[in-house]
RNA sequence: GGGCGAUUAGCUCAGUUGGCUAGAGCGCUGCCUUCACACGGCAGAGGUCACUGGUUCAAGUCCAGUAUCGCCCACCA
């Protein structure tokens, strides 16, 4: 061996060169033209202001397992990387920077220098949370890494709005949206949390105009009544229906507004009078529309009173509903002031409270888009998994609205469209026609233009009119929604495109299937015809020990890079991966580590697992050096050989289908039992005699094993990629031949990421051997027990008497039962009792006399201990057994496998009993 | 208000289409510093599967309801 193998596996010691040197081998670079069935992922782009967390580790251990697994299959693979640029992320927290530095905020710096600055602040931090990747391991191809702003998926952006443009999908009009106040910006309906709130609900007095008495509204939001335009009662309320028809004067700033019949106004709710706020409530806007009353904008974008607001201009929100509630106090109008809880919209980005807002947005009508996409997962070509997120997909589509996709931002893709005030649609026929990258449309009001062009226009095109571009930018979910195919060219037919499109599988968090998955079904099948992926594995979200979502305010995050420091980047994603079971939520309990850092000890069983696999691997090369290879017969194999290779052939077909299925624990949990139990405990132990003493047999087993390390590190590769690669290196170095020639082979290239996937062989199973060596472990394991009870020395050996004329298998087994359990010699004698200085034990149905041991107290209690556990056995048996139904009703293999057992435990019983008697 | 999920050992979780005595890791107890590994080995203790009913020969598993916790969606004044 060139170099020693630490005692101890330390990852910082190999982890990164091992990843460093197959990215030097280009191992991760997708070739289009490589003629192998593709199998693509696309990343789900981390934030430009992202840094790693636990979800990212998770989200992204899982890609990469995938991806190695399908790369060492054979299939041409391509993992596509990059970032989001999260527009208001973003630009709020560069905003946020200048205005520290200079003072300055957005509208002072302007927009040319404003997104100037995003963009340097992009160079310098946009990818960390990519270089943080690498720290996982991250197969992906890093050649190809896109950002959604580059020109690659701009094209895409303006290539797919100019489409929807002109087929009337994207439309612009005068709309209550939802408002942040804080970034002033529109926001989508999905892009607004709904958060329990602690408010008041003002119950208030609007006098009528003639003089005679009042009506009562309610509103948790008394600022709003600056701009009411009418109350509203329902029109079969009798009790209001002589008021329909006369005026109110709103107080405060006495307006004679109109009492009106509306169905919207709920007689059973409050006092049945509803105040009616057009431009500041979604329903009022609606009962506005219907009575065409006038609709009064009271706020400024940053949510202060505007001149509409009479006296209360210029304070915000919060001052001016105190001094509103005051003054109607002092006027004696506020009736009473109920404590309640309600949901509150906030913006998922700043966290201010949502207004609805009257303004003139970009929609798209989202309808006709939902219906494939809708279709798509309803005839099973777009597989959810788990499937129950199914619904929470199909649910979202099936009730959409329109799709507010424009941003009052600067950061983000441009609209490409240009307004025009005026004009004759004679010039604009003169101006663009025969040109298919410009169209043009009618505005909504009917008095201008709007122009959508793929290229930028100079504004002068159009005789008479001056067109302006659109200063708004797009939803950055717009852009993500094209990511599986803007990635790849489109729209140009790139060799990639072709190659990779549609991908196969997307994997992330179900908090964006709305947001994010929907819309890239609907755009694909849309620009493509073709869906982006075909299945979606949606995986746990990490919560702490509390069941809380990990967060920085709350400080009960844990970083994986903390983490990946402390236990290793294959410890973390072999723990990530084994939690990964089709549960919604995963608790990950947090401590302090002596450094003041958050840390959990669930990652332990990662470590363990890989000092285990180093240990083992450790052992392995120190006898392998200079093992010779020949061709074997494998059915002529001592039993334990036969046996792990068998186990190893059910392991290999176990974690093919667990991970066609996406379960990962179970293909992980099996693997490790595996090697820990099945190889390591067992397997290992058992063959250290032979190899001691060389020979034939030593070198047989030595075959056997390095064939069970080789398949073995394949079969951990996607999971645990560093260390099995680091191991492999010296396996080749030490065994460069494994596998049985002419039964399992399988080429073994200087890389691990590039060797090739185990494969099941069905010549190797062999069930006699597995039932015959299972039979003889469970034989140690009783001796064991024996040996612990009566405090048998390590060394000393015992004789072990079998009841029995023989056993089936015991002449090619039972060797192990002699070196596991150190005992001296097994003899088979049908008939006689035990002598009195031996320990029993039953195993089906057969006595075991472990001979010489002395201690009479122990073995009864021990004894007695097993009698009373088959007497309830006994018990359950027999009731079974007696019930007729059972009988008729049973599969007969059961019924006959019960009755097999009771007579077992009958002759079990009596046995013990026998022996605790005499 | 609608939808979904969880409740199994002290802790974190497995448990395939209902079928022998419900499993794992950590923690705990005893033994073992045996020439791969103490981040280890061997043996062991520990559970009326949240509760109540129902279906069935048979329920942790299926159905209905209850309780507790959590998530998502929703324009209630």
């Amino acid at each position: 061996m060139s170099q020693e193998l630490s005692k101890t596996y330390d990852p910082n010691a190999v982890e990164k060169a091992a990843y460093e040197r197959e990215l030097a081998a280009g191992a991760f670079h997708a070739d289009p033209s490589v003629e192998a069935p593709a199998y693509t992922i696309v990343i789900p782009p981390p934030n430009v202001t992202g840094s790693l967390h636990m979800g990212h580790a998770l989200d992204n251990t899982l890609q990469d397992v995938l991806i190695r697994w399908r790369r060492m299959e054979g299939r041409n693979t391509l993992w596509m990387p990059g970032v989001d640029h999260a527009g208001i992320a973003t630009q709020t927290r560069v905003e946020k920077k200048l205005l520290e530095e200079t003072g300055k905020n957005r509208y002072e710096i302007g927009r040319e220098k404003l997104v100037a600055a995003i963009w340097e602040w992009k160079a310098e931090y946009g990818d960390r949370i990519l270089e943080q990747l690498k720290g996982l391991a991250a197969s992906c191809d890093w050649d190809r890494t896109r950002f959604t702003l580059d020109d690659m998926c701009a094209r895409a952006v303006r290539q797919i709005f100019f489409d929807l443009f002109r087929d009337g999908h994207i439309y612009r009009g005068k709309r209550l949206v939802n408002w942040d106040p804080a970034t002033q910006t529109a926001l989508a309906d999905d892009e607004v949390e709904h958060k329990e709130t602690q408010s008041k609900f003002y119950h208030l007095r609007y006098p009528l105009t003639s003089g005679e008495g009042h009506v009562v509204v309610a509103t948790t939001r008394p600022e709003t009544m600056l701009g009411d335009t009418a109350v509203a009662v329902h029109p079969d309320d009798e009790r209001y229906q002589k008021l329909i028809g006369q005026t109110v004067t709103l107080p405060l700033m006495n307006r004679e507004i109109p009492i009106i019949a509306d169905h919207w106004a709920d007689p059973t709710k409050g006092s049945g009078c509803v105040k009616i706020t057009p431009a500041r409530d979604p329903n009022d806007y609606e009962v506005g529309l219907r009575h065409d009353l006038p609709m009064i904008n009271v706020m400024h974008p940053d949510a202060r009173i505007n001149e509409n607001g009479g006296a209360y201009e210029g304070l915000d929100r919060y001052a001016a509903r105190k001094k509103i509630i005051q003054d109607l106090e002092a006027q004696g109008l506020v009736e009473r002031i109920e404590e309640i809880t309600n949901e509150i919209g906030h913006s998922y980005r700043s966290n201010a409270a949502i207004e609805p807002y009257l303004s003139d947005q970009w929609f798209v009508a989202v309808k006709s888009l939902a219906a494939p996409a809708i279709e798509a997962a309803k005839d099973g070509r777009l597989k959810f998994h788990p499937e129950r997120y199914q619904r929470t997909y199909l649910d979202w589509l099936e009730n959409l609205r329109d799709w507010c996709i424009s941003r009052q931002l600067w950061w983000g893709h441009r609209i490409p469209i240009w307004h025009a005030d005026g004009g004759d649609e004679a010039d604009f026929e003169k101006a663009f026609s025969g040109d298919p990258q410009t169209t043009w449309r009618r505005t909504e009001n009917g008095q201008g233009w709007l122009v959508c062009s793929m290229k930028d226009l100079a504004g002068d095109e159009v005789k008479g009119v001056t067109l302006e571009r659109d200063p708004d930018v797009l939803d950055t979910w717009f852009s993500s929604a094209l990511w599986p195919f803007s990635t790849l060219g489109w729209p140009e037919s790139t060799p990639e495109l072709k190659r990779y499109y549609p991908t196969n599988t997307l994997v992330t968090a179900r908090d964006i299937i709305t947001l994010w998955v929907s819309r890239m079904v609907m755009f694909g099948l849309y620009g493509l015809g073709e869906l982006p992926f075909t299945d979606v594995f949606i995986h746990a979200t990490i919560l702490d020990g509390e069941g809380q979502r990990m967060s920085k305010s709350l400080g009960n995050g844990v970083d994986p890079l903390d983490i990946i420091a402390t236990y290793g980047s294959d410890a973390m994603r072999f723990t990530l991966a084994h939690m990964t079971t089709d549960t919604q939520d995963i608790r990950l309990p947090v401590e302090r580590d002596a450094e003041g850092r958050n840390t959990s000890k669930r990652f332990e069983i990662g470590r363990n697992f890989c000092n285990k696999l180093w240990n083992a691997s450790r052992f392995a090369f120190m006898n392998l050096e200079g093992a010779t290879r020949k061709p074997l017969d494998p059915k002529a194999l001592p039993v334990e050989d036969r046996w792990i290779l068998s186990r190893l052939q059910k392991r290999i077909a176990e974690t093919q289908s667990a991970l066609e299925a996406f379960t990962f624990h179970p293909a992980i949990d099996g693997l490790r039992e595996f090697f820990w139990n099945e190889l390591c405990d067992w397997y290992l132990e058992i063959i250290k005699p032979r190899v001691k003493e060389g020979g034939e047999s030593g070198q047989a087993a030595l075959q056997v094993l390095a064939t069970c390390l080789d398949r073995s590190l394949r079969l951990f590769h996607p999971f645990i990629p560093l260390i099995t690669e680091t191991l492999w290196w010296k396996l080749n170095e030490v065994v460069p031949e494994r596998g049985l020639p002419g039964h399992d082979e399988l080429d073994s290239p200087e890389l691990l990421v590039n060797a090739p996937w185990p494969k099941m062989r069905e010549t190797l199973r062999d069930e006699t051997a597995e039932k015959s060596v299972e039979q003889m472990i469970a034989i140690t394991r009783a001796v064991r027990e024996v040996r612990s009870e009566h405090k048998v020395g390590p060394k000393d050996t015992i004789p072990l008497e079998i009841a029995a004329a023989s056993l089936p298998g015991l002449d090619e087994a039972g060797h192990i039962v002699r070196e596991m359990a150190g005992v001296s010699e097994i003899t088979c004698t049908q008939g006689g009792g035990a002598s009195s200085d031996a320990a029993t034990f039953h195993l089906e149905g057969v006595e075991y006399r472990v001979k010489g041991v002395v201690d009479q107290e122990a073995e009864k209690q021990r004894l007695e201990k097993q009698l009373e556990k088959l007497r309830g056995e006994k018990k359950a048996l027999e009731g079974r057994l007696s019930n007729a139904g059972y009988v008729d009703r049973a599969p007969a293999h059961l019924v006959q496998e019960s009755r097999d057992r009771l007579a077992q435990v009958e002759t079990e019983i009596d046995g013990l009993a026998a022996r605790l008697k005499g």
